[in-house]
DNA sequence: CTCCAGTACG
DNA sequence: CGTACCGGAG
């Protein structure tokens, strides 16, 4: 069943109505100095004693998040103003974009999508917890499910949930290396153990045992990079900051040209980019349902080494069609012969 | 042996 | 920017 988050469906949660500015770069510039930086951070909560300097942590990965692109200072149009106009769109939509959307779909429904329960992961999990609990339910599965496979994910988080484990508070308790038996065996699942706690730790003492509710914050949380911090804004919070932008659609924006337009002939070279080149004309409503759509088309079609564009219905609306890239970042030279593609690239080192 | 639905660290 | 982290599947 094809679970499609709505962005503003989900009546449990209000949805804040004033989210809906549009975060500049602030803080993460870099470069500023120290005092600037402090100022970034209002508030300073008590330290309990005992604990990891968390404000250090935080420091650091704040400082090094987002390296900056170009100053980019919204070329004006923008103006955050809360609640008024929900979208404000700074480049024009590329051509066709609406009919492209819908061929991916029907492509999604007929071809069975084998990515379905991607947000099913999170939002399964904590269905039936109290919010507090279901919010940091929901940031331990967007954590684990980095790189792994969505049963892998899935039984882990099971596993977690019998043995009580899902709570700040539990896992803050638990030995690490019990934590590392319960999600065994998720890609780096000793790295995410220690992600886990700490997270746990931070959340105790800075959120009384509930997740960050700003995308700041839980962008400041250790394992926590752009990618998962859109989807647990959203997931979470149902608070839509932004585009939950992985590499399917990165590669797949770029390759059809949907970060390219707007008068500007801009390339994204990496998510965050796209992430902000799509939002700059994709609707509010595709902003949650683009990311599942693009993923399960990722990986069914739109494949990142050899797409199969015989098969896309859409083929004749994107710019790449049958042209036979292996991805947006190494150059689509030319192809070489298809079947000893894997073998020249080795060669190559 | 390669390829992942990322992120931290040098 | 490059590289390491981890395991399983093609």
């Amino acid at each position: 069943m094809t679970t499609r988050l709505r962005p503003s469906s989900s009546s449990n949660n209000p949805p804040d109505p004033s989210v809906y500015v549009r975060n500049k770069r602030v803080k993460k510039n870099v470069e500023i100095s120290a005092g600037d930086a402090e100022e970034l951070k209002p508030q300073q909560p008590i330290k309990p004693s005992g604990l990891p300097d968390i404000e250090d942590l935080a420091n650091k990965k704040a400082s090094k998040l987002p390296k900056l692109r170009k100053s980019k200072s919204t070329s004006g149009t923008h103006v955050p103003d809360a609640g008024v106009s929900p979208f404000i769109r700074t480049a024009k939509p590329p051509a066709n974009w609406e009919k492209v959307l819908e061929g991916i779909r029907q492509m999604r429904s007929s071809e069975n999508a084998p990515v379905e329960v991607e947000f099913m992961g999170a939002g399964e999990a904590g269905s039936s917890l109290p919010p507090k609990e279901k919010r940091f339910a929901v940031l331990v599965s967007g954590l684990l499910s980095s790189l792994s496979k969505d049963y892998v994910v899935h039984g882990a988080v099971q596993r977690l949930l019998e043995s009580d484990l899902l709570t700040a508070d539990s896992i803050a308790k638990a030995d690490e290396e019990t934590i590392k038996s319960k999600i065994y065996p998720v890609a780096f699942y000793k790295r995410k153990a220690s992600f886990m706690k700490r997270i746990a730790n931070i959340c105790l003492s800075k959120y009384d045992g509930d997740i960050p509710s700003t995308l700041e914050d839980v962008l400041k949380l250790p394992g926590v990079g752009p990618k998962m911090a859109y989807l647990v804004m959203t997931l979470a919070w149902n608070n839509v900051q932004g585009i939950c932008v992985d590499t399917h659609v990165h590669r797949i924006s770029n390759r059809l040209g949907w970060v390219s337009c707007g008068g500007t002939n801009q390339k994204t070279n990496t998510p965050e980019e796209t992430r902000e080149a799509l939002e700059r004309w994709l609707p509010k409503e595709e902003w949650v349902p683009i990311n599942p759509l693009l993923v399960g088309f990722g990986q069914t079609i739109c494949t990142p080494l050899r797409p199969q564009c015989g098969k896309c219905s859409i083929s004749d609306l994107c710019p790449s069609a049958f042209k036979e890239v292996s991805t947006p970042k190494s150059a689509p030279k030319k192809s070489a012969p298809k079947k000893s593609k894997k073998r020249e690239n080795l060669a190559f080192k």
